[in-house]
DNA sequence: GCCGGGCTGTCACCTGGGTGACACCCGTAT
DNA sequence: ATACGGGTGTCACCCAGGTGACAGCCCGGC
């Protein structure tokens, strides 16, 4: 059964014992999904707390009136979510849709609090999970504090491709990474032409198949380059 | 011994009794500090975990090569840093600056660990506390990536007036404002003379010292008008 | 084969807001 | 009184990148 295996590998689990993973897994429902298809909204994040088996699940911020959206984690099997209504049961503003198809196993919040509650080993990993997500959340807004958006594109493949494989980023489409760095698409596209005629990346239809980890590191410090206008002329035209 | 009331007002300890309170707060030591100094370096995250008794303290990223800097999180009395390393035990690159003088009660990092692990509450606590920070950074994200810096401004400014007293942000320099923005002082300036021509805010000195909570409100939801030419267009000339 | 949906490449246009600079103001230490 | 440090107001300049639009491509279904 594939699923425990799902389980044995998530680090929501690091730490569980095997017989304690078959008991959790009876109380877990599996649901599956089409692509784009929304799995959770607002509303749904005190229902039911949800673990990938596999997959690929965006959580967005899809924000106020205009449409722009903002995708905050780019999840894969072994994360669950929502993370955040499980550590303080609250209600929480966002939405989860897949970008693939998905499978998932879920119980009800309560069931998972309750877990928590009682098993040591499962709420240790839960203290790193939601350390590792506010990493990664805050990452993501120092990125667009403070760099270009060249810079946070650099980044994010850089965070993606770093060996691990399958890569979670691996055929998406274009306004997806722009959704991932707060920019849209006609950017994401030039920027991506751009980094293939400089050699940090090869494309393949639009997507980014492969990266020149050197190059890109350099870009990824090079912005301060970037922003000082005197280096800026130094280093010669932009076009 | 008012740092004994510290810890009990603080949403760290809620839920740990009163015994066990005077217990801990043996093994805590005091510390003073003046204004405007590093508390802890990204080094120092790994050593002692610090809960503030009195003042301000910001949590920042301070990046890469040009000198801006993001501020995380802005602290006050109750609460504690760096909670990211005290969840996962692994380094983290952000520093402390007090914005005040500022009292802490300090013990190594080890020490907490303990503590999280053998006391039900207090683990408990951190949960709430760290998915209240997550909540909080993620925030900022949506607010850097989906809205312009006035609306920015407008949020942050109704997240602080919203009755608690007293205001962390009571009395910050511009350029700190800025900071918890992603922006910088002179367009900080700029938008609040703006809003205070609007009736939005009082002013004094240059810092806030009220806010009009209906019509700020209603700047916050309105950048769809701003983003809309035509919406633009409709309501008059910008300067 | 043909159609349609979803993707990418690319353009001209325009503006929000970052840069750097300066003047001025006030409180404190000398 | 003087000087200075840190704060604010405000300006002219300019560019990264968002907007909206169009064309062309690929692929799967009929």
């Amino acid at each position: 059964m594939p699923s425990l295996t799902a389980l044995r590998r998530s680090p929501l689990f690091t730490g569980v014992d095997e017989p304690t993973l078959r008991r959790l897994l009876a109380s877990l429902s599996e649901e599956v999904w089409e692509p784009r298809r929304q799995l959770m909204g607002p509303a749904g994040s005190l229902e039911r707390f949800r673990l990938i088996v596999s997959g690929r699940v965006k959580i967005v911020r899809s924000n106020s009136l205009d449409g722009r959206e903002l995708t905050l984690w780019l999840l894969g099997p072994g994360d669950g979510f929502d993370v955040v209504s499980l550590l303080d049961g609250r209600a929480h503003e966002v939405s989860a849709w897949s970008l693939t198809p998905v499978r998932t196993l879920a119980a009800p919040l309560a069931v998972w609090s309750g877990w928590l509650r009682w098993l040591r080993p499962l709420d240790l990993a839960a203290h790193r999970y939601s350390a590792a997500k506010l990493r990664e959340v805050e990452q993501l807004t120092t990125d667009l504090a403070l760099h270009d958006t060249s810079t946070r594109l650099a980044n994010l493949l850089l965070r993606h491709f770093d060996g691990s494989q399958p890569n979670l980023l691996h055929d998406l489409p274009q306004r997806e990474l722009a959704a991932m760095i707060g920019s849209v698409r006609g950017v994401v596209s030039r920027v991506l032409a751009r980094m293939q005629a400089d050699g940090m990346v090869q494309l393949h239809g639009g997507t980014v198949r492969g990266i020149d980890l050197q190059r890109l590191l350099r870009r990824a410090e090079q912005d301060l380059a970037q922003r000082s206008p005197r280096a800026v002329q130094a280093r010669g035209q932009h076009r």
